[in-house]
DNA sequence: TCCAAATACTTTGACGTCCAAGTATTTGTT
DNA sequence: AACAAATACTTGGACGTCAAAGTATTTGGA
């Protein structure tokens, strides 16, 4: 399975030499897809043994710095920047296992939110640890990389519309 | 949708009122998925017309970088990084829009390849038209962002093993 | 006040990925 | 030569994601 050449190196010398263009950006898409692909398969596999995925860490880890433990669906989605349909599955999921219970909005009648239970809040307490000690799947990246990264991936972002006025300087 | 702050940098403040560690590492973790979700969106919507995906794309350019046009189903496997079982949905995706066809190994009766076809070399150059059109989605990447990207990763991928002898210097 | 439009969530269906198990064939060892 | 182990691919099942359509409720203008 391990090669004895960079997949990625091979590429780009492939693409050169069909007279393709915008090389160094397909380099730089593989390889986002490839590390996603990477510390997806880490942290999932560091999350198993505690009946969690990275999409239901991250809804217990919002609802957990919320004041209440709760939050509507659709805030949810928002944050997490996931389809309405993924949140409906992921907390279906959550609350099976007894680790979120859906409560109806108080006053918005077409709202429910998702509140974390006591379970829940232990549950994502043990996945924080697991998660650092495994330092999240980007062990390899040093930390001047890990900056890089963000630093890059924030113009992406940016233009992609993820958020409009420019964050307060990161770190 | 869009938000008015940027959400990563939120939850990194979220995590340090909280008192968890492995902060820089879990926003490195946070963004490259996230950019992941921006790339294969980009890209996926820029293929459609195509009637491909990045997926398919990958294994059609691969085998139009072979002298023969074609390869066996493991080696594109071993190429691109991904599972056995994705490698024969895609091929058989190609397979019914006529794009590849299967064809017994000559010498060994396990082995089944992949044959880039007229159509399938074609459609392959288009496709690369159309994704250099929209720079494979890193559109708001600078040309030092996508370097800085690429040479991060690749510690990423020495580290998860991808290869093994470290490659011609990159570029 | 009334009602079309917007909002919030769920359901259904199409895909894509991986794992595990199954079939066929080849390799390597005795 | 014989056969267990390795290799190559396919199949079936569990999940996850998204898009589109459906239901319920609220909003905002005429």
């Amino acid at each position: 399975m391990t090669l004895d050449f960079d997949p990625i190196d091979e590429a780009a010398t492939n693409w050169r030499g069909a007279g393709w263009v915008a090389v160094d950006a397909m380099t730089a898409a593989t390889s986002i897809t490839r590390a996603h692909q990477i510390l997806s398969g880490r942290i999932d596999t560091a999350l198993a043994p505690l009946g969690l995925n990275f999409s239901r860490f991250e809804v217990l880890a919002l609802l957990s710095f919320t004041k209440e433990g709760e939050l509507p669906l659709g805030k949810v989605g928002d944050r997490l920047q996931v389809h309405p349909a993924s949140v409906t599955n992921t907390v279906n999921r959550l609350e099976a296992d007894g680790l979120v219970v859906r409560k109806p909005h108080p006053t918005d009648r077409r709202t429910t939110l998702a509140v974390l239970t006591a379970a829940g809040q232990g549950r994502v307490e043990q996945a924080a640890v697991a998660l650092a000690e495994i330092e999240f799947g980007v062990a390899g990246l040093t930390g001047d990389g890990r900056r890089a990264v963000d630093a890059a991936i924030l113009e992406l972002r940016v233009t992609a519309g993820d958020f409009v006025s420019p964050p307060s300087q990161r770190r």
